[in-house]
DNA sequence: TTGCATGTACGATTTTTTTCGTAGACATTT
DNA sequence: AAATGTCTACGAAAAAAATCGTACATGCAA
């Protein structure tokens, strides 16, 4: 059974993501650089992620080590997903012209779209 | 000053940009297909983004009508703009493909893009 | 050994979101 | 006219999310 993180959530996975495992410390460090928050509301937070199954952790000494047991590709997936179906009925292709639209995409990205495309129409 | 729709919410605007003016009514009935959710929740929820300025609304004899004041497109674009930022590190490029890589895209759509990448190619 | 820094645990509060019951207005039906 | 159905208003509760204070343990430095 899939868990829907919250934005918060998301805001730590997304560290955890990047960073490996990691204590409380470092992400809160982290998150601390663009939100204002305190250290033990980072702290619970990762406690309660713990608790619904979204983290790992192991002891190192005083501290612990959190993981992110949610993936990061299967959370894309999943909010993609939600996404696709809720703002844009069901069609990815609007989506993705919307999002191409809005965002500046380097030559190289572009051109790994159309193989992507390619790709799709080839094994159609 | 931007505000974002919750999920409930976004629910009911996405059924008013669809349908255009609705009452409250019409808002509910849909939503009943998919939810379970008693009738005041549905009205509530209306008022409630009304006094936020999510919609206007116009009596109609002993009810009301009302209309989405955040627009389709701009909403879109601020989601998916939060999730390319906080999901896929600024980049549209990978999201896209994430998106094209797990729908069922017809052929059309897949051209649209195609077309669509020749033009943000050529006004580069 | 005293004090300070740094860690977790956890209760409690605040804020946000969702839900719904009840009351009152006003048509329509019987 | 009385009963019934359908509407809004609104308070309040429940549920979910986010925040933080305080307590307590432990390592380390003075």
């Amino acid at each position: 059974m899939y868990i829907k993180p919250t934005d918060s959530e998301l805001e730590i996975l997304n560290y955890l993501w990047q960073a490996g495992p990691s204590t409380v410390r470092s992400v809160h460090d982290a998150l601390s650089e663009t939100k204002d928050v305190g250290y033990t509301t980072t702290l619970k937070l990762m406690q309660i992620m713990h608790d619904k199954g979204l983290l790992y952790r192991t002891e190192q000494g005083r501290s612990h080590i959190y993981v992110a047991l949610l993936g990061k590709e299967e959370t894309q997936q999943n909010f993609v997903g939600k996404m696709v179906e809720t703002l844009f009925q069901g069609s990815a292709a609007q989506m993705v012209m919307q999002a191409l639209g809005n965002h500046t995409t380097s030559k190289e990205e572009l051109n790994e779209i159309r193989e992507l495309l390619n790709n799709l129409e080839n094994n159609h």
